[in-house]
DNA sequence: GATGAATGAGAATTCATTCAT
DNA sequence: GATGAATGAATTCTCATTCAT
């Protein structure tokens, strides 16, 4: 009979069924949830994801995220403590889902298979962030002030920065710190993958991976590779 | 080279002309302000710049503008209609200066001279990203939902991926769109510029500037060109 | 003649008929209530009688109405979007019974039935008109500018001057527009009501019904005829 | 040098005359007006009239009127104390013209001659409400509450009724109090007035006049007079 | 487990009135 | 005499959170 606090599912994939499992609300990690109680927090999770998606994460209110989870508002507060909680359980969620893909980055050989395998792990990134974009964004916007979060997030960044400058150690040109160009390449992939996502931009996310693949491998070793045939615009 | 002036002292600066001329709030937008308005109005768009970049947008609340520009609340409302409009001036005015900026992208030749220059560039983006960085993240935030800042943002970013999709083409390799690579690019300024100023990562100013000149003009033709000595790590 | 049932009395008794079907206020509209809610809204409604009775519809502060409620801030506007909202359901409330009873007008022969026919029904106005009074008077006062009242309003005044204006064909003298008559004589009903419930004139209420009907009697039909022995000053 | 204090015009008949001449504000009472403070003080009487028309006197605010006389908020204070203090103004003018008119009512004879004296009287009444109206609706709602306004209503209304019950002894039939009968007919000109002045009704100034002569005979005389030949419809 | 109702602190906004020039 | 600017008390309205059923 395991009371699971703060489950850390892993790369779950499926988001109805990642939701489906119980993300950890305050109030409810002592508690064991039956089947209904899990199902009732799943819909809590999921609708928390829409509403922070369409109104950022100040602007909704506890009552927009109810409306969606079909549930009353007192429900509500029997799983999360409050909207931060319920918001921790998501971005706690996307961390370790991140860290995961993180700690999978290919080892991105000069050579047509390592452009292909980082092409394959952009893509497992951009599905991530499509699946949870909206905790992301609102991520940036909850961390000011703040400095829970901040952590969380300033952690998911080290970590990603971290495997990319590995990656360019020997290969970095002579004055170029790899840590430094790292968090350049990962604040590339992260923001374009952004500005897709938020439509402000008319491209589709396939085209996004292939050109984030080939200006990565440019900036890692100094030439860009031509996409494979038949690669270009997926999305 | 000195480094950038700090954000109230800036802001002020320029926001005599500016108030003067376009970023007017609709209140104040009929009457003529005498100096002594034209001071008061400054005092609130320069708190502004102060309070959406300790709390963000949708937490700051007119209530804090208005303690920190020293003046009363009714008084706000004499010069705008609301935070939003405020926060539209404010939005304004730093497009404006964004475009000016991106109409000054240098050639960006394949030599020491096209790097460097093009390494002075993202020094001023960096300025005028440490000057008006808060409202700029705000933004992000704003942008969320209403479609009028959307629409500013999105054609400030259609503005600089245009300049450098312009330098791209030729430069690209076969299968790589310029356009969608200019965006990958300019993603990757405007994010590790937010990185630093969040301070978030523990890199200066002065070493992003140089690490984005050198991964930006790798992507751009395909080989690393080391920073010339002496210019690294000035931030 | 039982002398009329004052305001909180009678608003509550037709109240949760009324609630139930029409007048409900727009947040509450989509809602189905409970009992409980609808003692809340109930309590609320007679609350604005009685506030708009003592203050006026402008001066009237949800504040007011909260507290002769007995209710909070927030409850209002749980049932309410605002104050205008609380008065459409008043207003509207109201018309409708205004209607209802300028529907029974009795035909109003030239003989002594036809004169008690009419002092019957000026009663019922009368009664209306002490229990809504205040809505009726702050109508005029919400009329100004907006033009959903003043329709309403209109609508009223329309149905009384025509049921009037029928009793007039035939019976006024050539030269008299029956229907400009019968607005002469509505107005004549509904002011001097107002007069007597202002307190701005020492008559009685019963008074005033006898001296309308003889005065309209003899405006329909050329005579006056003496009222019944008995039957004056029953206020 | 005579310091006119609450000059009561009289009956003036054109409004931008008597709006010109002082009308005792408070502030002003004491000083001597020259001749462009006199002009101000006018054109922020009028420009009362004008407000309190369109919105009320409730909703009525300093600002609008001050913008309507086209002078600032500050001068305003140097002649008024407030809002009321002009209302005031406004009211005790027209009280006076009120009264003036009441005691210019004619004799009203049983013949054609009454008729015609009466019709020509109510048609200066009508005039009177036409350029007054607005401050005459507005002391109902400013009546509320505050005795002020109230004492000075009732005064006006006890003149009116007075002059008619005068007329009524004798004519008034059996049973029916001349003074109840006076309030009713003076309760129908009235509000008469204001249907036609607001413009719920379709009716002209000229035949409502008309109409009211031919109803108010009747109440008195018991039996309508038909208007005569060509009277009709003149407004 | 779930929910409708209630609450009240907090934020936005308005506007009469005062003041310095 | 006139005016632009400033002020802050008064009000409206929102929304997270608690409670009784």
């Amino acid at each position: 009979m395991p009371s699971p606090p703060r489950p850390r599912t892993g790369a779950t994939g499926d988001r109805s069924a990642a939701a489906g499992s119980d993300g950890a609300g305050s109030p409810a990690a002592g508690r064991e949830l039956r089947a209904r109680g899990r199902r009732t927090m799943g819909r809590l999770l999921d609708a928390g994801v829409e509403v922070f998606a369409s109104r950022g994460y100040h602007a909704a209110r506890v009552d927009d995220i109810v409306k969606v989870a079909q549930t009353s508002h007192g429900t509500f507060y029997l799983y999360f403590a409050n909207k931060e909680d319920l918001f921790r359980a998501l971005a706690e969620r996307v961390a370790s889902e991140m860290r995961d893909l993180a700690a999978d980055l290919p080892p991105l050989g000069d050579d047509a298979a390592g452009v292909e395998g980082l092409r394959a792990w952009l893509a497992r990134f951009a599905d991530l962030y499509a699946r949870y974009g909206p905790v992301i964004r609102a991520w940036t916007e909850a961390e000011i002030g703040g400095s829970e979060f901040r952590r969380l997030g300033a952690g998911v960044l080290t970590d990603f920065s971290r495997v990319f400058a590995q990656r360019l150690i020997g290969a970095a040109p002579p004055g170029v710190d790899p840590a430094v160009a790292a968090l350049a390449v990962v604040a590339m992939i992260e923001r374009a993958n952004y500005y897709v996502l938020s439509g402000q931009v008319r491209v589709t996310s396939g085209a996004m991976v292939d050109t984030l693949a080939a200006v990565t491998h440019a900036a890692l070793f100094g030439a860009a590779v031509p996409a494979p045939t038949g690669m270009t615009n997926r999305g």
